[in-house]
DNA sequence: AATACGGGGAC
DNA sequence: GTCCCAGTATT
């Protein structure tokens, strides 16, 4: 794919924009507080990082405290359980991070002597550390200039070079224009980029008055800037059915168990449920007694919809084993995402 | 090159 | 309802 914008990017009107329209966030140092020669800690930037992996930053903030606060350095992280860390990721979704989160803490730990390696290159090389996150990271902590290409990159570049294709089609030509254009705050440069995509070039709306790069811009030319990028067209969502088994005691605690530890939902918490199938078949109750049908529960995953028929029942917990029973009042801080918290809700255990 | 992998915020 | 988000690992 050839990029034919004889524009090249400007990045120093991007930074100037940036030093006065930077957002307050976190983990973020402000460009003003980095010219007086501070820069992030990468533990911290490499957290945000991986929280924000296809996650919006208004719902990672309360994730971002709420770690930062319970494990301020990346030896507090690595010496604390897995179960602790996936009980605090509960909610946030794509659970591999979490664990990745965990084994990377743990790899800087004891192969770095605690400190996040300076390249991009190094910091590929670690547990769910990949070609983006480890050049945000390299970029905003050590400025090395090198192209920080993201969603919100992706649809900037696919709008000022009027990209014909999907982006995933020219993925290296837009590295290549990108990585041009690096200028010596790197760092900076990659953090106003992508302020820019969420402020300005955002997704259904451009605010080309505004914009610093609009000069360049092919696809403001046009007249039609939201037109790019070009989506390829989406699979439809297949359904999966199922059944889910909520079971409590006479005193009103809730049976739990664990999910195997890769694949989906992988390591968190659940209720017992029946395999998810086009079917939903018969449920096979997993204890005798009174089970009585609590309604159906929705939840859409990126790649399937799944409906599940909820029952509840009030059983003596001998023949139960693997799993283990919580007080309600502790169901808050168990490792549930968000899916069983609703069938939870939906059994009247909310 | 495709696919698996969550959830919610904004419209 | 729809869109899509500071992507990575696996196949």
């Amino acid at each position: 794919m050839l990029l034919t914008n004889p524009h090249p990017l400007d990045a120093e009107a991007v930074l100037e924009w940036y030093d006065r329209h930077a957002r307050d966030l976190p983990w973020r140092v402000s460009p003003q507080n980095r010219k007086a020669r501070n820069r992030p800690d990468p533990y911290r930037v490499w957290l945000s990082e991986v929280m924000l992996q296809q996650t919006t930053v208004a719902a990672v903030q309360k994730y971002f405290l709420r770690f930062t606060s319970l494990w301020p350095r990346v030896e507090d992280l690595a010496a604390a359980p897995l179960d602790a860390v996936l009980r605090e990721w509960a909610g946030l979704g794509y659970y591999a991070r979490a664990r990745n989160l965990h084994a990377c803490a743990q790899a800087v730990v004891r192969d770095h002597g605690g400190v996040f390696p300076d390249t991009a290159a190094g910091l590929q090389t670690l547990p769910g550390v990949g070609a983006y996150t480890s050049a945000a990271i390299a970029a905003i902590c050590f400025d090395e200039r090198i192209a920080v290409l993201d969603g919100n990159l992706d649809r900037v570049l696919a709008r000022y070079y009027a990209l014909p294709v999907p982006v995933r089609d020219a993925k290296d030509a837009l590295r290549g224009a990108l990585q041009i254009a690096v200028p010596e705050r790197a760092g900076d440069f990659a953090q106003a980029m992508m302020d820019l995509g969420a402020t300005i070039c955002a997704p259904r709306t451009a605010y080309c008055l505004v914009c610093p790069i609009q000069p360049g811009c092919v696809a403001t030319r046009e007249g039609a800037p939201e037109r790019y990028p070009i989506k390829p067209e989406k699979a439809e969502k297949p359904v999966r059915r199922g059944h889910a088994f909520v079971m409590t005691d006479a005193s009103g605690d809730v049976y739990l168990q664990s999910r195997p530890g890769k694949g989906l939902l992988g390591g968190m918490t659940e209720v017992p449920t029946s395999i998810w199938a086009e079917d939903a078949g018969e449920p096979i109750y997993p204890a005798t007694g009174e089970w009585r049908h609590r309604g159906q529960v929705v939840h859409v995953f990126t790649h399937f919809r799944l409906e599940l028929e909820i029952w509840s029942v009030t059983v003596s917990p001998e023949a139960l084993d693997g799993g283990w029973w919580s007080e309600p009042a502790a169901l808050k801080g168990e490792a549930l995402p968000t899916l069983f918290r609703k069938v939870l809700a939906q059994a009247g255990m909310g």
